[in-house]
DNA sequence: GTCTATAAAGTGATAGAC
DNA sequence: GTCTATCACTTTATAGAC
């Protein structure tokens, strides 16, 4: 087979590309198997379902991921006590730009099917990701709240997932906007330029303080 | 007929309901049909095809909101010529909440309706958007930028799409979110209150000083 | 303008040969 | 494990009677 990788590998790299550019429910098992040049049926063999070919989709990045984040969260707190927010945002932008290394355009890859994973959800996969990697979720949050220890746990939450959706929005639209950037004032920024800019504007707006 | 309105209306009507809580392309003309009480032909009679009934729901919206945001922004600025970035952002909260008066729960429906239009956009919507609205959102974006002059243009650029993103994902989310946060936190938020807290969070972002 | 009936094309999934 | 062939179903859209 040289340098043709096995089947279900080639599904899921065909299939990660596609569900991320074109959302799930827009990307049929046609379109999958032609991409990837297996057979039809084969997905059904190797993943049992559409469904499950999903999950398959995002675990591969979030086995990775959730470790690799949990590990720099947990670095950071040992080494400094009082960390700002933007120092917590910043550690993820390490196990963030790893996924590269991963796989080709690997981290703005995770980040769109992320995106599509809690907008697209019919349930399934929220749950799937709160049930699986919900201890990662709870330090995260759990790091956040303490470097910003003034906002209430409720407001946070909402905090929290206005960052998410900052986050997902921004790189499902990367291409287009870094594009517009070099045309209209003659930026060229990668996707490491981009997470840059965003770490600022998603501290200011976690920690600004509640307005009664 | 007596209290039954005109079939164009009762399939916009349905429409933008089900396109709001579900999206577009989950959204079947049957279903769409089915819950107007109408034949699944008339879509066809009166818009021509499933696109075209999408722009039309979303015009519907856009021909009410779009003059009134100009305007309230318009006289801002005459009684205000050091108006705030939270200042510029409340001038959009009156023109979204009086939706509310032109159906039930239309500032809602509005908001998740342009959620899904950017996101699930298969190119269509956005040209829709900016070709027809294009002048409003100019002067909205002028109004920005004047009222945060410490921020470079190009800054100003990515902060504005960040901006767009997390309303846009909020707002696409915002039955799931208010729904947990009932749950985890007993808070009832109707969608006023979800816009009052992203405000501060956006504004704080846009405005917070460049880091070199 | 509204209806029935149906065309034409797509979907996920599977049985069964190899 | 991989293939062909096909099932059972859904989708948008339309022709033609009323």
């Amino acid at each position: 087979m040289a340098n043709r990788s096995d089947t279900k590998t080639r599904i899921l790299d065909a299939a990660e590309k596609l569900f991320a550019e074109r959302g799930f429910s827009e990307t049929s098992l046609r379109l999958i198997t032609s991409k990837a040049e297996v057979n039809l049926a084969s997905v059904n063999y190797h993943f049992g379902s559409k469904k499950e070919l999903i999950r398959a989709v995002l675990a591969r990045y979030l086995d990775v991921f959730m470790p690799a984040a949990s590990s720099e969260i947990v670095s950071l707190q040992s080494s400094d006590k009082d960390a700002s927010l933007n120092d917590i945002f910043s550690t993820l932008v390490k196990p963030l730009l790893d996924l590269n290394q991963l796989r080709s355009e690997g981290t703005r890859t995770f980040l769109q099917l992320l995106g599509r994973g809690y907008i697209e959800s019919q349930g399934h996969l929220r749950w799937f990701i709160t049930t699986h990697y919900g201890d990662h979720l709870t330090q995260f949050v759990k790091a956040v709240a303490d470097s910003a220890p003034h906002i209430p746990p409720a407001e946070m939450f909402w905090r929290l997932h206005f960052t998410l959706g900052t986050v997902v929005f921004t790189m499902a639209s990367a291409d287009a906007l870094t594009e517009i950037a070099a045309a209209d004032f003659g930026e060229h920024n990668d996707i490491e330029a981009v997470i840059r800019k965003v770490i600022p504007y998603l501290s200011a707006g976690v920690a600004v303080p509640v307005t009664a």
